[in-house]
DNA sequence: TGTACATCAGTGAACGCGCGTTCACTGATGTAC
DNA sequence: TGTACATCAGTGAACGCGCGTTCACTGATGTAC
């Protein structure tokens, strides 16, 4: 039963997302092609029809994961700036999502691992940290300081996530909001 | 051939050992028994005197690699109290290590995915954030201002782990440990 | 203090499950004429 | 515009490798007498 080339491609698609999804649940090596097939409402033996091997299919999935990543930040910083966008991150609701929401949480030691995937998770990372950097105005050390808050949004949102979700967890998140907009102000400890 | 007490423990002591090297190296999920066996210098099958299955055998791994961390975490704030311990981990030695020596650094993502070894993770960071908090001199917000260090300091490892080894991520180390030691001084930002 | 026997750490072969991959087959699509 | 044929997305069974686990066996340890 061949396909039309337009459902071919809405196919790929959905398997692509269902990949995005697996891969931040369960991470790069308990990702299941499986389970990514029958989330798409397919098989598994269809699953060469479109991608070479499992490695594609999951560094495809990451890709895309890093692509909505970096739309959600660029729409939430257009909206109400560094602010909004630190506000968001560090949010209970995204410490709690069932599918964790940002890649680089949820699967940065295994990135770090990886020369290759760390390198285009680098890549991912720092178009984030210049869409930070324009929001805080660009200035001399924008950038730095747009590092500094994603480094401490990163490591926040994995400890919050170790705490679970209880006092102790949330408090984690306050403090680290905190922090982050004391970064984004203008020059106030970074040389 | 039965070996004797005294040796039937020290060889435990190498597996466990051996164990906390490899989840280090390869992550929980890719870590393997075979290998930890050899580098213990074993073949695979004696494992089951000494462990249940290949999950005790990793939870006791990372188990004694808290342990060490937070053993040089106390020894360096001892020696030069919490700037001291910053500097030596927001290290470019540190970084580049062969086997990641922090756990959490290593294994976050994975340990944020799992509730049970997430809690026991925490409940390691929670010591060496004490740790922390004492060198701080235990203050009000000591232990606020502590574990915004640990974050950071995790975020920015991570962070500079995908960047590679060159400029830009010695710039983030750079820039981590400039801004950890701010956040050291007392009541600058947090309330 | 020595002897006989039970214990058990460690070996290496074999097992079996999960999972990525392959393959013959189906039948709708799309193209050639 | 219709007909014949090639293509190929998707199915479901089967394969095979890696790896955790099991097992019969060995021989040194340690205990009972």
């Amino acid at each position: 039963m061949k396909k039309s080339k337009a459902e071919t491609g809405q196919t790929k698609l959905r398997i692509v997302a269902a990949a995005a999804d697996e891969v931040r649940r369960k991470g790069l090596a308990e990702a299941n092609m499986a389970e990514v097939m029958s989330a798409a409402g397919l098989t598994h033996g269809g699953f060469y029809r479109h991608f070479a091997n499992r490695e594609h299919l999951f560094a495809e999935g990451l890709r895309q994961a890093m692509a909505t990543s970096q739309k959600v930040m660029a729409d939430r910083v257009a909206v109400g700036g560094v602010p909004h966008s630190v506000k968001g991150y560090l949010s209970v609701a995204h410490r709690d999502e069932a599918v964790p929401r940002c890649p680089y949480a949820a699967l940065g030691s295994e990135l770090a691992r990886d020369p290759n995937l760390g390198a285009q998770a680098w890549a991912g990372v720092s178009a984030q940290i210049d869409t930070l950097a324009q929001g805080l105005g660009g200035g001399d050390d924008a950038r730095d300081r747009a590092t500094m808050i994603f480094a401490m949004m990163m490591g926040a949102m994995t400890l919050a996530r170790l705490a679970g979700d209880g006092g102790p967890s949330d408090r984690i998140l306050e403090l680290a909001r905190q922090e982050s907009l004391a970064i984004a102000q203008p020059s106030q400890r970074l040389t």
